[in-house]
This record gives structure tokens, C-alpha cells and sequence, in this order.
DNA sequence: ATATCCATGTAACGTGTTACATGATTGT
DNA sequence: ACAATCATGTAACACGTTACATGGATAT
């Protein structure tokens, strides 16, 4: 039940579109929440109906834009979540998977792909670290709320220098 | 697709029942792409359908155990899988989502959550680096398939460090 | 025999993905 | 006016989760 949580917490960000959270979505809470656009207007159909957010004007015609605001319920909503304890879930890795695969077929060699995936995420750690020097220059005084956007990026700057770290270290041994 | 593969993959180690998949699941390739009994029986399904699997025996009534083998048609579409690109999935977890809901509501102590993954990522890692010891001992000699078979358990053992890093680093600066 | 557990399933629903459709807006 | 693009959706399906149901095996 993550994404309409992300939702909220975008709009309570800045209210705006569906298409406009669906562009948000694609540089920044979706690095650690990926979302496309039918979901997200999927998820603001149900909270709108159930009112935890609403629609700024009257409803018109399909294909006009709607900008949308959180409700005192939805922002009570989002308190709620945030805080009920809920477990990390598993990894889900589909490259651990083919390894696994390649172990037992004997025949199938991922080194290529390791190289790849090694690629792609020294790509992905660029970006991070591009926006960390943009939002988090050195010296800067963070707030609370700064920091807490911060602790996110670097999280997910973790992942990327820990993978990388395994791709080199797999391509060495095997 | 990752689910049916990872079935396969399974089976070909040692074709067995379909609680006898869950169970491995459970505490092997499940801690890379976790699945329940029912999503298990559901593809077991498919896949002999598919005619990539096959059960010992007959058809016999609802509840006596069937024991799967897979076919050399499950074999080719296991190679074809892991030998294709696929990219890496973005990460998805639900407490960086929190974090930021924190930080817009200003209102939310995380603390007592990040300190409680800490402790899981703890017991986790424990697991991994048991099944390191267990399998994979210094010294002992590895050939390519268990060279594959480590190097996802380092994997799941790089992540969970880095989990635990982050949560010290966040708990020390937040 | 009957209570208990185990293996196999069904049902319902929520979430994620892909392909496509329609009305509004913009540029020329 | 027309084409291109954008915003908003619909439809269909695959995957994941939870709750429950039924037949077989086991123990007392």
C-alpha cells in the first residue's frame, strides 16, 4: 500500500496533475517508488473518492487538466502510515536469479550482462550524486526536513556503490 | 517473468513436490524472490501446461502429492531467459517512501522504525553469513557452479551491509 | 474414529505492466 | 484548418497477497 502513500506525500509536496506527479514520479520519489501514469491515476481515483484528496474547480470534460489538493484526511492518513511499523521486504533481484540458473545449467555464461548491469548502475550512482551536489552542496545547513530527503538519496546512493562493488568483485572471481 | 524461471531453476536442481518448491523457497532462492504455496501452484500449473514441466505418475485425486520434473522444452526456455537482457529493477521499499512522507509532514519520528529495521537487516545478515560458513568455508575449493551460488549469497550479504550502514549513518546524523 | 496435520488447491483482491483510445492544447 | 503533442483515461492481463476449502496421511 505504498503508492497512494507516495501520492499523498507528492502533493502534500506541491499540489498539481496527474501528469505533472507522473513526470515528479519519473525523477524523484519513483527512484525508490517507480510509478507510471495509469497507476497514478488509477491511485488518485480512489483517494478521491474516498476523500483524502480533492480536485481543485468542478469536474469537466476527459482530457482537461485536474490539479489536486490533499484533504485534513488524507494528510491524517499519510501520519497514520508513516508510522505503523512495517517490515523491509525482500530483495527480489532477477540477475541473482539467472546466476542461480547459470549454476545449474552449466551451459550459460553472465558475464556480459554483469558488465551491463555494472554499467547501468554506475549511471544511476552519476544521477545521485549529481542531485546530492545540486540539493546537498557541502557546508549547506540542513534542517530537519533536508535532512530527511537527504538520509533518501543517500540510501539509494548505497545500493548503487554496494552493487557496483558486487559486479567488480564477481567479474574478478568467476 | 522471473517467478516460472526461478521455478525451473529449482526443479532442475532437484525436481521434488510442489510444498517441497515452497519450502525451498523458503530458505534458498526465496531470500532473492520470495513466493507463497499459491503463487507456487498457480505456475506449476502453467508450466506444465506448457508442457515445460511434467508430474511423475497420473493424475491422481486432490490432495496426494505430485512430484515435478522438468522437460527439456523447460530447459531451452530456461537458457533462452537468463542468456536475455534485462535491466535492473528500481528498489521500491516503503521506509525511503516514509522518509520523505516524514520530512513534508514534519510531524513523524522515525527513529524507533529505523532502528528496528537495523535490528531485522542484523538478523538477516547473521543468516546469510551462517549460510556462507555452512557452504562455502575458507579454504574449501569451489568449482563454477558453486562459484555462482556464492556470489548471490554475497550479493544478499553486500545488501544487507549496506542497510546497516545506512541505518547507523541516518540514526547518527538524523 | 476422530483429531490433527499436510499437500493441493480456489477465490478474491490489490498492485504493476502494456497497449490503446479520446478530448484538449499548441504550433503552423 | 490541420498536425502534433499533451492530459486523461480504459482495457486486459500478469503478478503478488490473504483467506479459505478439500482430500489424504498420520497419530492416538
Amino acid at each position: 500500500m505504498s503508492l497512494p502513500h507516495a501520492i499523498l506525500t507528492s502533493l502534500l509536496e506541491k499540489p498539481c496533475t496527474g501528469a505533472e506527479l507522473a513526470r515528479r514520479f519519473d525523477k524523484s520519489l519513483g527512484y525508490f517508488w517507480p510509478a507510471t501514469h495509469q497507476q497514478i491515476y488509477r491511485e488518485l481515483g480512489k483517494l478521491e473518492e474516498a476523500g483524502l484528496i480533492a480536485a481543485r474547480g468542478l469536474a469537466t470534460a476527459r482530457g482537461s487538466q485536474r490539479h489536486f489538493d490533499v484533504q485534513a484526511a488524507g494528510r491524517a492518513e499519510l501520519e497514520r502510515w508513516s508510522l505503523a511499523a512495517a517490515d523491509p521486504r525482500p530483495v527480489r533481484d532477477a540477475l541473482l536469479v539467472r546466476l542461480r540458473a547459470a549454476a545449474v545449467l552449466g551451459t550459460v555464461d553472465l558475464g556480459g550482462e554483469i558488465r551491463r548491469h555494472r554499467q547501468l548502475h554506475a549511471q544511476t550512482l552519476e544521477r545521485y550524486r549529481a542531485i546530492e551536489e545540486r540539493d546537498f552542496p557541502p557546508g549547506s545547513a540542513l534542517d530537519t526536513a533536508s535532512g530527511l530527503r537527504r538520509a533518501v538519496l543517500l540510501a539509494g546512493i548505497a545500493f548503487e556503490e554496494s552493487w557496483l562493488a558486487w559486479c567488480a568483485e564477481t567479474l574478478a572471481t568467476g
